[in-house]
DNA sequence: GATCTGACCACCG
DNA sequence: CCGGTGGCCAGAT
């Protein structure tokens, strides 16, 4: 099991309507400086995928935020399916993350990455 | 193998 | 709040 199965199997553990930070999933695989990579693996994923990609947002400060680079319409899909799982935007494109945040049992991870 | 790039973030100052 | 820096992994050249 690779970094990106890994990071592929922590997103599709998130439950509809929470997010997790690319930090939180990194610090989740035991790498809390690989948030980079998070995104790296994102970005590798094919476009029929089901794995829920859009769950995963950046971080500015307390709150949540679309961060895609030169996607402009995976910026929009994102934001579309958020919203359809009931998370709202601000006039800033930015939602609080505290009522947001998946808060995973630590206990599934490990099984998950161990069984994956 | 060296180097660069990218859906990032924590840590200073 | 803003900017600079270092660190992580994978893929392309």
């Amino acid at each position: 099991m690779n970094f990106n199965e890994q990071v592929y199997e922590i997103t599709r553990a998130i439950p509809p309507g929470k997010v997790l930070n690319y930090g939180t999933v990194a610090r989740l695989l035991s790498n809390p400086r690989a948030s980079r990579a998070v995104g790296y693996a994102l970005n590798a994923l094919p476009s029929g995928s089901d794995v829920p990609w859009h769950r995963v947002v950046g971080k500015a400060g307390s709150y949540g935020r679309i961060s895609l680079r030169g996607r402009g319409d995976s910026v929009a899909e994102q934001r579309i399916r958020l919203e359809a799982e009931g998370i709202l935007f601000d006039e800033e494109g930015q939602f609080p993350l505290k009522p947001y945040l998946w808060q995973p049992d630590p206990a599934e991870i490990a099984s998950l990455l161990d069984q994956g």
